[in-house]
DNA sequence: CTGTTAGCGCCTTCAA
DNA sequence: TTGAAGGCGCTAACAG
């Protein structure tokens, strides 16, 4: 295995200094046509490619940034949201426009939080996309970014660190408000289990306000705080069931919650949607394929992916920024209206 | 903004050269533990951290591994299947085993295909993880390799590249013959359109050993190339049941198809899986919350994960290395069999 | 327009 | 045990 081949291999072939080979191919002023030519001709044929660490090295910025995907504070492998891959996939489009690099990390456990990219000069910045309930993530970030480290982020139960968010009090209301249309009157909130976060307030008081307005009586249900949002979904909705409380409607603070409840609708032969409306929020990809299909709020991924990547670059450039909400649509599927052209009417699911 | 601090501040500071800051950080030998001691001190006070990017370019690796996420050739922004996501976080936990770091990107666009991460000291390798449909993809990471590029990969549609996968032919065998065990006899293939893919011809042929092994009538559907795995199987369903094609099961050639043909049977009343059984293949993490609950040939994404990325590292040094089939379980759920306990048996879907 | 000279921040011989 | 010097491969002043 040969040498790899460097701007000095480029220079003596072309016959030229070592510099002019740089200028001639970053298109530098100050390199006659004819010298150009002859460098990229020469490089071409050597197959040359300057060595991105050197390039960055001498540069300042890295050209990357990282991007943390925030896990239950659980055992390694546990699934994540899938919204958050969505806005992965999102991120990664977004940083790509800016010839970016993405450093991406799954970190769930306490002894391997690990945020020191810019310290490191690994990467200028990091998006942190994760759950609410991985408290000591939260903490560990918010600490990093007082060191220096540039963080904005999604998820995060607090406003500690610069958050990313759509406005999730308007959204719920607008949900509430649809089932309320449809002719639902006994409409139950299941929440997250996890209270102190700022997503599942809002959410929370968004559904108050709603129900308020229509002097509509407030019932919630709390999911328990363990294994996945499903099956907290699945068992609260059980719960409901077993205690007999009656209900007419869901709205679910999360689409896992939302297909969690379904489940255990249907486990207990209750028809959807005529039976129970279901109505969740986030607009997870299978949400379009669930049976009957899911009712959602949902987030725009896309936005929220160039967001937080435009957001980041600014708080890297020192320059002011501002984090606007994250729009929202009311997406209306068969699982809350019987009448949706998305789906038949007349099935029993 | 004060200046970063370099290995020669921290050797000023501690009163030694530059190199002795250099060989007791990094614990080398010949260096006194009085000298060592007070280097690692004024090096915390100082909160000196080296720039990673001189580190390596002293070295010769990166310390990186580039993931391909190889998308349908369609527009921005489409659904990645999401069994490719599981695996890129599996991925993403094997190397971290590894101490490496990971560089994702998205890619589907022959416009803006990128696999030069060797060349460009970028990355030490790079695993491909796609659907087999994007050929020009496959083309250009087969074309990269040839040029140095380190390239293992996953879903190829051929063995161009050394690519890893389980044996799809006992996966498939092994599903259609639970679906015979449990009384099933007009089961019908639904396949995902694209042929020329080694998955799905394996998938098919097992499918077709085991229908030939009980002398049942081999019958096949297949998917249009357009839309998702989710629409392709529902299109193809309701296909089947619209030219009155009778069956009692369907073997999905993928869970997407699977998802969508549950789908459409739901749409046409027929009850999963009273009426139709169905099971799929991959194990995507939204399976076990399906309605009903969809039985699977799951392929073990944690090994498939630590295999790419073992493989991968044998490559990059050189090493022989040989890609064993992943494992493979199949997972009974309430879509195939009435009677598990998964889910309830007497209910409607 | 071109070449020379300094570095970017670190690791690694080789002398002292 | 320590330090001086020479790169890794490139960019960027500054001379010529």
């Amino acid at each position: 295995m040969t040498r790899r081949c460097t701007s000095f291999d480029v220079a003596e072939g072309a016959g030229v200094s070592q510099s002019t080979v740089s200028k001639a191919l970053r298109g530098s002023e100050g390199v006659s046509v004819e010298t150009r030519r002859r460098v990229l001709e020469v490089a071409a044929a050597l197959d040359y490619r300057p060595d991105q660490r050197a390039v960055s090295l001498r540069s300042s910025a890295t050209g990357r940034i990282a991007v943390v995907i925030l896990g239950d504070p659980k055992i390694r492998g546990a699934p994540i949201n899938s919204f958050y891959m969505d806005l992965l996939a999102h991120v990664a489009a977004a940083a790509a426009d800016h010839d970016q690099e993405i450093l991406v990390s799954f970190q769930h456990d306490p002894a391997n939080f690990f945020a020191s990219y810019c310290q490191d000069r690994i990467a200028d910045g990091i998006i942190v996309i994760g759950t609410a309930r991985n408290s000591a993530g939260w903490r560990f970030f918010a600490k990093a970014r007082s060191q220096g480290e540039n963080v904005i982020c999604w998820g995060s139960p607090d406003d500690v660190l610069p958050t990313l968010r759509c406005d999730n009090h308007a959204g719920a209301a607008t949900a509430v408000r649809h089932l309320v249309a449809t002719g639902r009157r006994r409409i139950i909130f299941i929440g997250p289990g996890w209270r102190r976060q700022h997503a599942y307030r809002d959410r929370r008081s968004g559904y108050i306000s709603a129900m308020s307005e229509q002097r509509l009586p407030v019932f919630e249900a709390q999911a328990s705080l363990t294994g996945t949002r499903e099956l907290q979904g699945y068992a609260a909705t059980l719960d409901l069931m077993n205690n007999d409380v009656p209900f007419d409607a869901i709205f679910a603070a999360s689409d896992g919650l939302a297909v969690g409840a379904m489940q255990a609708l249907n486990k207990c032969g209750r028809i959807i949607p005529e039976d129970v409306a279901v109505i969740g929020f986030d607009g997870i990809g299978s949400a379009p394929y669930t049976v009957p299909p899911l009712s959602t709020v949902e987030q725009n991924g896309a936005v929220a992916g160039s967001y937080l990547v435009e957001a980041l670059h600014r708080m890297i450039a020192g320059e002011d920024y501002q984090l606007p909400a994250v729009p929202l649509k009311l997406i209306w599927r068969a699982s809350s209206c019987a009448s949706s052209t998305n789906s038949s009417s007349i099935n029993r699911y």
